[in-house]
DNA sequence: GTATTGCCTTCCACATAATGAAAACGTATG
DNA sequence: CATACGTTTTCATTATGTGGAAGGCAATAC
């Protein structure tokens, strides 16, 4: 077709992955043309692959203005996932008595080619109005991300640098091993708009990080605040993991 | 290929979401020989369509004993299109408040394909350890899903109806006109592994059911606090569908 | 130790099925 | 009403995905 096509592979279904990631990314909903240009597609191949995934309600169309966005079965598929995902049922049972005693929202995060997922959550009474649910960020933007990126093979790694510009990107790089060995890791409200949190690592049996147990800060948090919940989180984080053997 | 293909739709895409539809069911791991008589599509075709989501980590493959489930990807996907969801957006502020007032763990659920899937939680202290999250259920089974279910248009009643053997099917046929109209529905504790909740339609600006507002129950709940809790419920839901103009 | 089974993976010739240019359609804009 | 923009359809060309058969690689049986 194009591109450097990886070996044994379908382009069909490469296009249309870089559909739905282009769809993912910027407006809610977006035009034809427009997404053509960014995959470098022509329009009828784009038109095509969208109309096959708007049939399986993985992209839907907006009727009024015929463009095009993700659909709701992606939110099926997700969910199918993650009910089934070792280390969320492993958490699960921490996460009230956690947030009961902590006081504050509890978070569950996981790594995604270089980006935090927030999975699961038990929202306490902190925070206001405003929930700030289903987060996706850029790894190294939350202090979860990091606990996760920094733990993770070399390759998830880079993916987590290939989200950011390049000057943040330097200033990441640098702080690896401090982000890799510390037991925990808190943002502590650097951005307005990203709430500071406090992140521990969950390991499975072979040592690696499969999750991360975070908790939301109230505005000024002491370090010996921030340390005192940790330690909660870890003691959980320890404990799920010891129900799951291995990756 | 074979089937009565879509006019004008690519039947690699179609393959490649009827696999994935196939990984959504049943054991989280399967192997490719029984995805293969499972899909119709012999099994070389099958394992470069499964190569080809691995790559792009959609699905994931076992190292050891090499057998494919959803990827991770699924979940970062899920995550940009319910963040972007008006329904949800506006029912976020008043989950908190629901919750505390009901003193319960307060759902969004909305209808995909049939199926319930519960795309906001906010926990109270209710359910003991068992929070039985990322729920995906056929429609009918569930309170939420029932008002759903049956205020959708025909075509989506439809597919919750194929998502049930026969004998269930009948019954939940008679009981549509029943399901529509009622301003609540709650299931009180029919089998033991489904809770029992109370739900309200969320309706948009055109009238139509965009998601429902469910709650949890105490185990033996009057019909008087079921309604009040749906009152609670149900003001909240009309405060959200203001703020959405239509579909 | 060797044979057998079951499964995943690769190879290759063939024909289906996806592609891109161009044209038609529909709808907003001046 | 004319123009411009974006979506959708058509159609010939050929690239691309397909399925049969063979190759690996474990684990289990003999």
């Amino acid at each position: 077709m194009s591109e450097p096509a990886a070996r044994g592979t379908l382009g069909t279904v490469r296009n249309a992955v870089l559909l739905l990631n282009l769809l993912s990314e910027g407006p809610a909903y977006q035009q034809l043309t427009d997404l053509a240009e960014r995959s470098g597609l022509t329009v009828p191949t784009v038109h095509r692959l969208l109309r096959s995934l708007v049939l399986a309600d993985l992209v839907e169309q907006d009727p009024t203005s015929s463009r095009y966005g993700l659909g709701p079965e992606v939110a099926r598929l997700a969910q199918r996932y993650l009910g089934r995902l070792p280390s969320l049922g492993a958490l699960s049972p921490y996460l009230l008595p956690l947030r009961d005693t902590i006081g504050h929202t509890v978070h569950v995060a996981v790594l995604v080619r270089g980006h935090v997922v927030y999975v699961d959550r038990v929202d306490g009474s902190d925070g206001g109005l405003y929930r700030d649910t289903h987060r996706v960020h850029p790894a190294v933007e939350t202090a979860a991300g990091r606990v996760l990126a920094a733990r993770a093979d070399p390759e998830a790694w880079r993916q987590a640098l290939d989200t950011l510009p390049l000057d943040q990107r330097q200033r990441a790089e640098k702080r690896l091993q401090e982000w890799r060995e510390a037991p925990h890791l808190a943002t502590t409200g650097g951005e307005p708009d990203e709430p500071s949190e406090v992140a521990v690592p969950v390991l499975d049996g072979s040592g690696r990080a499969i999750a991360a147990l975070a908790a939301t800060l109230p505005p000024a948090a002491s370090d010996e605040l921030i340390a005192t919940i940790a330690g909660h989180l870890a003691r959980a984080a320890r404990a799920a993991g010891r129900t799951l053997s291995h990756g």
